[in-house]
DNA sequence: ACGTATTGTGTACGACTGTGCACTGTAATT
DNA sequence: AATTACAGTGCACAGTCGTACACAATACGT
């Protein structure tokens, strides 16, 4: 028995063409991710290294991108799509605007450490690696802004804040996202007391935002007079 | 004449010799700096590619740093006292509260783009790159914030702000800075227009802030209603 | 049922990398 | 003037990389 000798060995079928080509691809990127789980920055990883751990051969690779930028944009694209899941989840909270903010961050924070991976790509990428990328993740974060803001006009808040204010305001707010992200991701792990101590202040930061944009006059970008 | 025949070129003379080495030392920092300037980010450069450009050969390198790492860490140092003299520059601003932060922010803009290289450094290795990196250039932020709260404190600013809160507004100030900073060197080259459209958008998002401040309260952290 | 398209394999090659070791020329110390 | 310390060189080596090419297996359209 087993003396088929299979030269090249194919196991798992029982599977769709493109469903097994989109396994292995999203294999390929979860490989990418891992890696970088194990504290590479997706910039130093090599194609090989990805094909690996995916267990693939190298020039599988080729079938899914033309190289490792490309992997890139498809993580992005895959990451912009947590993201839009993140606005859902926290258009959900509506609670009393007392706790509301809290309530956010909590969300938030959980969120971070159960995509721990596509955050630790974001927040590497966005300012560091290829142009490309930086440019396409610049892009998905514009878009959250945007869709951030609108979702403040929905729920009413801020009704006198001139539309390219309520951005200003929420990308200070999508900033402070994702400056916090990184420093969540560097956590050691289990340290509620560090954690919570985190939190605090990120709803601090938060609610010097919020204050000021409840204050702000669309002439004060004019006159910067003293209240 | 000239047939010294010089098996290996010692050039330059003249010199100290700590202070040769100080100099191939900062050759090769520089080095770094500029391969970043063509676009590389310092996590993919190589020890090689850092002596060719310093014109120094791979090994002479040891002689300096024991690895990549440990240059950046010295790059780190480099630019801690870059932004202690920025800090510097801005504290002897001293106008009238009404343009004060415009320009601030003009001066801020100008300062990156004169150490163009150096934050794109910092912008790039903040939360990219090696964990150790990223640590040592958190811990110059973390200076740099302080100090920074110790500017508002000393100019009498914010007087009813406790500490703490002081340093949550600075590091919101921060981060945008650094953010900024990022879109600033992305800027296509000699476009005023946009260069003006996006200090007219930092001072906006600084004016939130600083407005938000002005208005805190300190028992506005405590309103965590226990449930 | 057969031919084809497509996914993955194996081998190969040249380029580049980090680093060890022995060496050289010269500034500094004796 | 003789010796030493040491920044920088040259060579070597084993390892990794990206990628080109021919090939194998098999799901799919006909």
């Amino acid at each position: 028995m087993a003396i088929n000798h299979p030269k090249t060995t194919h196991v798992e079928p029982a599977l769709n063409r493109s469903a097994r080509k989109d396994l292995t691809r999203s294999n390929l990127l979860q490989a990418a991710l891992n890696l970088m789980g194990q504290g590479r920055s997706f910039t130093s990883l090599a194609l090989r290294e990805i094909a690996r751990e995916a267990g693939v051969v190298p020039n599988a690779f080729y079938r899914h991108f033309r190289n490792t930028d490309d992997l890139g944009l498809a993580l992005v694209e895959e990451v912009g799509i947590t993201l839009r899941r993140l606005l859902r989840e926290e258009r959900q909270i509506n609670i009393a605007p007392k706790d509301r903010l809290r309530r956010s961050v909590a969300v938030y924070q959980e969120y971070v450490k159960n995509h721990r991976l596509q955050f630790m790509f974001i927040s590497g990428e966005r300012s560091g690696g290829s142009r490309i990328l930086r440019l396409a993740i610049r892009n998905d974060v514009n878009h959250f802004t945007n869709e951030m803001a609108q979702d403040f006009r929905s729920l009413g808040l801020y009704p006198n804040m001139s539309t390219p204010s309520l951005q200003m305001m929420c990308s200070l707010i999508v900033t402070t996202m994702f400056s916090v992200a990184t420093e969540i991701l560097d956590l050691p792990p289990e340290q509620p007391l560090l954690e919570a101590e985190m939190q605090q202040n990120f709803v601090g930061r938060v609610q010097i935002v919020l204050l000021g944009a409840s204050m702000w006059k669309e002439r004060s970008q004019m006159t910067n007079s003293k209240p």
